[in-house]
DNA sequence: CATCCGTGGCC
DNA sequence: TGGCCAAGGAT
């Protein structure tokens, strides 16, 4: 039907001169490395992850490290990465590896599909890469680059379309002579020539099989994707130290927006920004209290944050369910890019996890 | 099944 | 510089 096997040559050919470095890919692979990696990289850009991977392993060496710290110490490892749900996700995938595998991350394609975290995506993911199995895997990348191959107009959020991918991308994986060469290189080209806009067809190893490319419709396959519309909301954020000039912070619910990560004391509504007499109401202090230090405005896909930022002048507040920490700890606790900008206007408080 | 969940790069 | 873009899993 299709030339399957020219398609997968080509490509994995093509993979094995042009991949970027990622440090898993080192060998022998380490299953758990490569785990830490997939949900690392479900979430954010290659060159995120290089920068976060690295420590994260130094301080988590192993599963059973893993699974045996606590959910504070792998937030504060993940902090900056966003999409926080990921890191209690992927503690909990290693507290199942430890209880249920024997700390072994299986190589079974059900099974790692049954561990938290792990979707058909990262299954096949690790299934073919690790383990060299003949596993599909299909994510953005994957699905734009199948649609532009076979001239497939449809919307890529479209049910059937994804059923689609799923089964051309089962096709082929089960034809490459390398299954995980050739997942990887369909994201790679994906990710660095066959990309949503800027298409660099002179460099593409499968111009020659590209029925979008022969028709000349790359740049309409696939149609933009529909957005969703951005929420505003409205945060008061209060520095608050004591007098040995330790911060005071709050661990945010264990549900939305940067759940279970920590914050100075912040305030937050939808319709407008609170006002600092109900700030300053809130922390047990008077507006003259307070001195506003600045604002900012924080975009995330779904959301618009106006900050703004005001330092309290008492050092003798209540502490009421916060805690006080010394500002050199905060990399320790897991806080929001967000938070992480607000410490830094106190002065060059060094936020960031190392 | 529709919605939610962060951040940074690119033009 | 502001708008656009990327994308899997859980619920």
């Amino acid at each position: 039907m299709h030339n399957d096997r020219a398609i997968t040559d080509a490509l994995e050919s093509w993979f094995s001169t042009n991949a970027r470095g990622l440090p898993w890919r080192a060998e022998p692979r380490d299953p758990y490395h490569a785990l830490v990696s997939e949900l690392m990289l479900q979430q954010t850009q290659v060159s995120r992850v290089l920068e976060k991977f690295g420590p994260f392993i130094e301080r988590f060496p192993t599963v059973h490290d893993l699974a045996s710290a606590s959910e504070d110490e792998v937030l504060a490892m993940w902090s900056g990465l966003g999409y926080y749900r990921r890191a209690r996700m992927l503690h909990q995938c290693a507290q199942a590896i430890v209880e249920h595998h024997d700390g072994i991350v299986p190589s079974d394609l059900d099974k790692l599909r049954s561990l938290p975290g792990i979707g058909r995506y990262t299954a096949g993911s690790i299934a073919s890469i690790v383990f060299g199995q003949h596993a599909p895997i299909v994510d953005g990348n994957v699905t734009r680059v199948l649609q532009r191959l076979h001239n497939n107009p449809s919307p890529q959020t479209d049910k059937d379309t994804i059923a689609w991918s799923w089964r051309r991308a089962t096709e082929l994986a089960e034809c490459a002579h390398d299954p995980g060469t050739f997942n990887e290189g369909m994201m790679e080209l994906g990710a660095t020539v066959c990309t949503p806009k800027n298409i660099r067809c002179t460099r593409c190893p499968l111009r020659e099989h590209c029925a979008a490319f022969e028709a000349g419709t790359t740049e309409q396959v696939p149609p933009p994707k529909p957005r969703a519309k951005q929420k505003t909301n409205h945060c008061l954020s209060v520095i608050v130290t004591d007098d040995r000039g330790h911060l005071l912070v709050e661990q945010r619910p264990g549900e939305g927006m940067w759940a279970g990560l920590f914050q100075v004391p912040t305030f937050e509504d939808e319709a407008a920004m609170p006002s600092i007499g109900a700030a300053a109401g809130l922390l047990g202090c008077t507006p003259d209290d307070l001195e506003h230090l600045g604002s900012f405005t924080h975009v995330t896909t779904h959301r618009i944050i106006e900050f703004a930022v005001h330092r309290c002048a008492r050092t003798d507040l209540d502490t009421d369910g916060r805690r006080l920490v010394d500002p050199e700890d905060l990399h320790t606790l897991g806080i929001s890019n967000a938070q992480a900008r607000i410490v830094g206007m106190l002065g060059s408080v060094d936020t960031i996890p190392r």
